[in-house]
DNA sequence: AAGTGGTCTAGACCACGTC
DNA sequence: ACGTGGTCTAGACCACTTT
């Protein structure tokens, strides 16, 4: 039953990578159920606990997520507690509300050096980028600049983007078929240009959190660039170190 | 086999906490080997799975290490990988060296309103406070203030700190038994103090990371508080959301 | 050869949600 | 009552390391 290939590969990862392939090609959509461990176990031909392993993993990467009683179900930024998984952000007092996103600019563009080496495109190749404000209780926090392939979000205007009220990544999700999986941010302090003090309402020259993002869809395909602004006076970005 | 208290755990769970309570009490020092799975299922009276599944959860958190072949392991920041695990800063191009610690002073304190409340003590309680610089390649880059209980590090001085050649945590593993097992940082954009900028050598008022980390060991118990600042201009702090 | 963790199986029963 | 994921068992064999 094992493999004779040189990189050898149990059974449960072979079943997960089919399983990430089916999610790849859409063949269950964000947030619905997918087929019983039983079933998986029959279509395969392993028993019940190899699809379980295989299904773990793919759970504990937010691919999947499991309930118990009901079945496995796709992992979809719809839902609400997908968002701060990505966006670390926490007052230093009071609760925790939810930001209201501001589109500002959207526009098509050619790729610069850095963005086609951030995205795995060539120089000159198309691209979008948005420009859009987070605001918590009505305060500007976070001025984003963000940059996509062209290829993927061909048909985003700033209207479509102003009409969605829900999460960004759910947007993509559910429009450009694009679901983001990781993502991985570089993190600087810096001085506010005069771009972004306008756009906060702060003093040129404050200092301000940096934050780079990469993210990445299924296959470590970088999809999405974008680097954030983020006022630190009455935020602070939360990181667990487990 | 299964409790009966009201808070239904699993088995493997109940073995878990069993063997997070023997490493508390210290009854594997780190980088010691622990009994087999085996061993345990016999002991514990359960199966091996049951034991495989505990495990899987403690080598999850890096609280054990496993080793094919060989056995497992309890964890140690001695092993040079476990550094970057708390400490997420990266050159923006090169490779990734090795800092050195330059402890620059050590005093005894007592706890004001803020310290205690992130240590879990009294106001007035003693502490310790050490001052430390990081170099990479020679060069500052950030500069640490650091508050420890107290209690638990009552010989800790500026000589024992110099002497040191490891890392700080495997210092307070191996001379203090006090494992740092997780971590939560708090970031922010922050303007360089005439002391900040004294040690790091840059001008006042120059933009910095403030990193606040708050440092637990076994139990979510918090032992240390520290404030780092780091100057971004050469590395920046890596996070990768997963 | 012996011991360890790693994979896989087949079957039992439990906890949860829905019909 | 039924189907789902969650737990637990007993036993087999594989892969890796040491003796």
């Amino acid at each position: 039953m094992t493999s004779e290939s040189p990189t050898f590969s149990p059974l449960y990862r072979q079943i997960k990578d089919l399983m990430i392939q089916a999610l790849e090609a859409g063949e269950w959509q964000p947030g619905q159920l997918i087929p019983s461990e039983q079933e998986f176990a029959l279509r395969f031909g392993v028993s019940q606990g190899t699809v379980r392993k295989a299904i773990d993993e793919l759970a504990a990467e937010n691919l999947l997520v499991r309930r118990q009683g009901k079945g496995t179900f796709v992992a979809t930024h719809q839902d609400p507690r997908a968002l701060f998984r990505f966006l670390r952000l926490v007052p230093v007092e009071g609760q925790l509300s939810t930001p209201e996103s501001i589109p500002l600019e959207c526009w098509r563009a050619k790729a610069g050096v850095e963005a086609a080496r951030m995205l795995g495109l060539r120089q000159g190749d198309p691209i979008m980028i948005v420009r859009r404000l987070l605001r918590f209780d009505g305060k500007p926090v976070v001025i984003d600049e963000i940059y996509l392939s062209g290829e993927q979000f061909k048909g985003l205007t700033l209207e479509l983007l102003q009409s969605w009220t829900s999460s960004l990544y759910s947007l993509f999700e559910h429009r450009f078929g694009v679901r983001m999986i990781r993502a991985s941010e570089s993190i600087r302090a810096v001085a506010a240009d005069r771009s972004a003090a306008e756009a906060l309402k702060v003093p040129e020259g404050k200092p301000l959190l940096s934050v780079e993002r990469v993210t990445y869809t299924y296959g470590d395909k970088p999809v999405e660039w974008r680097r954030g602004l983020y006022l630190t006076d009455e935020h602070f970005y939360l990181n667990e170190l487990n």
